[in-house]
DNA sequence: ATTAGTAAATTTGTATACAAATATAGGGTT
DNA sequence: AACCCTATATTTGTATACAAATTTACTAAT
């Protein structure tokens, strides 16, 4: 594996945090699989001490769990796991749209109507890669507008642990279509100021991501049976 | 300083991040002060290796904050920061109470119910730490109800960083009566099976404690003023 | 007196050595 | 073949040694 040290990490122990986060969020690192400590340090070029102190700080952030004496294992989400935790995300992301219809700058507001009309050009176009691109930098601008880094902090905290799903389920394009329209919604519920209104939509639109996703998981799970069961030995 | 070692953890790193996060929680270590790991190493009786890896833990935790090649730092929350954090969690708890609402069963409602005649009993007697305690067991039990893990998770993560200021203001008694009187407001609200007005009162609930420990902060400000100066300087 | 510069001391960061616990493999017994 | 025990190998946990960076103290110059 070839190390590549983001350049805003000023020592081991942050890059390795970084990298090893981006593994685990990637799914690059399978659910359920041991983290071997010699193993990461051999493949990052760089000793124990980082490797673990990284460890701990993902662990923190639930993507991982610690075993005593046994090291840490990357964490397979439940199917129940993955509903709360969308339902959870829900809220909060119903809150910040809550917070962005009275917050929200009209210079902001217009930036959010381009993209929109950007976002629905590369549903034309089938684009998916620009269309996920745009759709997220949507939910940011989004988030600031809400003006509560507290909340920003804390969205991507429980997002990390099901970025990877996010980013997969994208692929099935069967609500595709749904999701542009509430995307409409709530740039129409933003320049109304209507608050309730966004929060309602916003809450919708991630409940419809959730149903997604576990529906990725069912047909996944039917799709490679044997597999999963071999992932899932620790 | 004497160790005391938690009887449920198996190694000195996990026992060290329970002390350390008690430690930053409770504001024995003051708001701003730096954490010296020799000094901690010698007062823990171990070495600096467990040390720096608890320490990440409660870096990812947002109890302190890391410098690169300077070490961590123990929270200082701006005021600004304290409203956020309570907004926050004013919609955790709000989404905890309506799923309670929904969800909790006859026994653990009538359960609810002895503790709220307790704490008005401690209420009565101005008997203040039996009351925390069983406002504590009133909300823990709550977000039992409401079942789901993650919600629970990310509360407890969240109001780390703010336990040792809700404590605190607890000795403020001000608008001790009208907790008391929301917690009732609580009860109707389950037993009604209202997860609309739950939420709602839940929502207040919080939002008056934020105001109360705004308040004391201020007094505090004032009153500290040179003081803080001193513990700000890093 | 203030500032700048530099050497010493302290502190953080990383690697490594060793200890303790766990996992693996083999060999004998039933 | 299945089981249990033991010896070995591997892996995690902890301490320590050293490197690199930062802070502190001191001196000299203005």
């Amino acid at each position: 594996m070839v190390v590549t040290v983001q350049a805003n990490a000023q020592n081991l122990h942050e890059a390795t945090f970084q990298k090893l986060r981006s593994l685990l969020v990637e799914g690059v690192i399978l659910p359920g699989s041991k983290l071997n400590e010699r193993e990461l340090a051999e493949s990052l070029h760089v000793s124990r001490t980082p490797i673990r102190e990284a460890i701990k700080r993902v662990a923190a952030d639930g993507l991982v769990e610690l075993i005593a004496n046994r090291g840490a294992i990357a964490i397979q989400l439940s199917h129940e796991s993955v509903v709360h935790t969308f339902d959870v995300i829900a809220q909060l992301e119903g809150y910040s749209g809550e917070l962005a219809a009275k917050n929200i700058s009209v210079a902001t507001l217009s930036e959010l109507e381009a993209l929109q009309y950007e976002m629905m050009a590369s549903y034309a176009r089938r684009d998916l890669s620009s269309y996920y691109k745009l759709n997220l930098r949507i939910h940011h601008l989004i988030n600031q507008a809400a003006n509560n880094p507290v909340l920003t902090q804390l969205f991507s905290h429980v997002n990390a642990r099901i970025e990877a799903l996010r980013f997969r389920s994208n692929q099935n394009g069967v609500k595709w279509e749904k999701a542009v329209e509430e995307h409409q919604e709530m740039i129409d519920a933003l320049k109304a100021r209507d608050s309730e209104r966004m929060r309602k939509v916003m809450i919708q639109h991630v409940m419809n991501k959730r149903d997604v996703v576990i529906e990725l998981l069912k047909t996944e799970a039917l799709n490679t049976q044997p597999l999963s069961c071999e992932t899932s030995k620790v």
